[in-house]
DNA sequence: AACCTTTTTGCAACCGGTTGCAGTAAATCA
DNA sequence: TGATTTACTGCAACCGGTTGCAAAAAGGTT
């Protein structure tokens, strides 16, 4: 079917390798081989087998793409921006879904028998041991929107979860909440466990704050919605920092469900700045995680990596930031009072 | 790096072919051969190289997963689903993310540099060329949420968009609605001309309904809602068709923000019946398009081909139905009345 | 024009597997 | 037990390219 560099050669009265090298850069053809080639080429309407080529050369230009959230919207984003950034660089996204497989072996040895390039693991839930099994079996790999621990095995794009934790912690106090509740995301999350941490040892500063804290299943609008109606019926806090926007805006549901209002009767903080938080009739206030820097410099690492596949594990964290929206309450008045009294 | 065939052929003592045909189910192997090669394969750590048995085999397991709407959280289900269901007959997805490149000649090229053995269009924008010039070019397409033409060209997965139309005009006339209008996705989406023709056609029998269009820039949350800010300013129909729910949603929230009441001043009605219309908040009455029936049939279709590519082209149109919630009136009175009278 | 470089080119081996064919070993049959 | 099938196994060629090496061609010098 396909025409091979055997019928171009053939055609054009030259040596194979002479079609194999007009169609490697670098190479050395003189310009009338070039033409003579290109000529053949065309008429016959080949182009070359990447993946032919990639048994000789090693790369065949595929990376991985693995993931385990396909429900939240925020991975649309993600996924966007991961696309187009791979194939700006003549890169290829080789999709995995692992909500079926929880075994990061079955997901190695499969990306392996594509012989990927590399390998981009785009999660904020997995932990580093995922990540860690592709580099454990030579694959170049990144963990974008991981977790960054203290000795890192493997390199680590993303931001600091724990200290976004305390930064939605010091927002809530400095509104003057004294009720607050951190609801997670899934409890086994690597990030709904970092920023509770963050978030409760920044409280922890602040005896007089009353602080609990909850999980919801997953990261998911249901899951926010479910979880923020457990917490009504049982009598809620002041103010909720959300593990992300998507059980922020679960929850802001749940909320005008009950009848009660947002900002005045409950105080809702959420993280990533997804496209749905700037909606007039959700105006969320949020912390923004920076996911276009993440995702292409999971990709520029990714890609230094091909050169440089034993280099050394760093974590590139970059910093968030607070977007002030519609959903917690002014800075009151007493504290401002308090403050400067 | 990565152990081969050869390594573990020498390893068990046995010839390459046997370490093959181990490893190929169907082959004919002694089951002492197997046990040793087995051993030999699992103390090396070895699995097959995919590409270099693609060379041979002409099947590389690669599915292109071709589509250019990367904003419609609707496609976040439908790439969940489609990566699934193909992980699930061990095919790859190849992803394809068309926002930059309008032009099919370059998809094509690509995918058949990496043959690709078979290639699924999602998209309810593309023309039926863009999907046709893979069938040109002898790669196995089907085009999922495609627009179906009379004489088809290539296989079409999907809905019958004129039809939904349709039965979106029928729903709002039973509702009793005098002024109605189309509020589409983009313009010179397939799917956005489709469903208004049927719109439109259906309304034709009612002269004494007016009937009114517009067309949002894109099917996105954003646009729907501008588009519908737009709308209310200069005075707004009573009941709106929009061109699926994203735009349906972002319509709703600006009917929410100018202070108008929805079902009571505006009716809306969407298509596609995707998760967030369930939400209580938003409780979307709307067409739901069975986007599971889709994405399963266009896999098996695209497997089918691998063994039959010339296989005639055919369409596979799946039904819609009503999913009645918040966002119209009820059925009202009078015209209870004039019927039964 | 003879000699030395520098480019180009083709040969042939190789990348990691698969497979038709023929030979060998095992199994079945009389 | 010998003859005949049948099941395995290995050889070698091939899939579609790449690349080191040496020969050939082209370009430069004196």
């Amino acid at each position: 079917m396909a025409v091979t560099l055997k019928e171009v050669a053939e055609r054009a009265g030259v040596s194979r390798s002479a079609v194999s090298r007009t169609f490697t850069d670098g190479a050395s053809v003189s310009g009338k081989m070039r033409r003579k080639v290109e000529k053949a080429a065309r008429d016959l309407g080949y182009s070359p087998n990447a993946l032919a080529s990639s048994l000789t050369t090693g790369r065949t230009k595929l990376i991985g793409l693995v993931s385990n959230n396909f429900h939240n919207p925020i991975f649309l984003e993600v996924f966007d921006l991961f696309t187009r950034a791979l194939q700006d660089r003549g890169l290829r996204p080789l999709l995995v879904n692992l909500t079926d497989e929880t075994d990061p072996a079955n997901s190695v040895r499969m990306l392996r028998q594509y012989s990927v390039d590399g390998v981009v693991v785009a999660s904020s839930t997995l932990p580093p041991g995922f990540s860690k099994s592709f580099r454990d079996a030579g694959v170049p790999v990144v963990h974008s929107f991981g977790r960054h621990t203290s000795n890192p095995q493997v390199h680590v794009v993303g931001i600091d979860n724990v200290e976004c934790g305390r930064m939605a912690a010091r927002t809530l106090i400095a509104r003057g909440y004294k009720n607050v509740a951190f609801m997670g995301g899934p409890q086994d999350a690597t990030s709904t466990q970092d920023r509770l941490r963050g978030f409760v040892s920044e409280m922890e500063t602040r005896p007089d704050i009353q602080v609990s804290y909850t999980f919801a299943t997953a990261y998911s609008f249901e899951a926010g919605r479910k979880e923020m109606s457990k917490l009504i019926a049982s009598g809620p806090a002041q103010a909720y920092f959300c593990g992300d926007d998507v059980l922020s805006i679960g929850a802001l549901s749940a909320v005008e469900e009950s009848g009660l209002n947002v900002p005045d009767d409950i105080g809702i903080i959420g993280l990533n700045d997804m496209e749905m938080a700037r909606w007039e009739n959700i105006d969320l206030t949020t912390i923004r995680q920076p996911i276009q820097q993440i995702v292409n410099s999971s990709i520029e690492l990714v890609v230094a990596m091909l050169d440089e596949p034993d280099r050394y594990p760093e974590a590139r964290l970059f910093p968030c930031s607070i977007v002030e929206r519609g959903t917690l309450r002014e800075f009151p008045v007493s504290q401002l009072e308090t403050k400067t009294g």
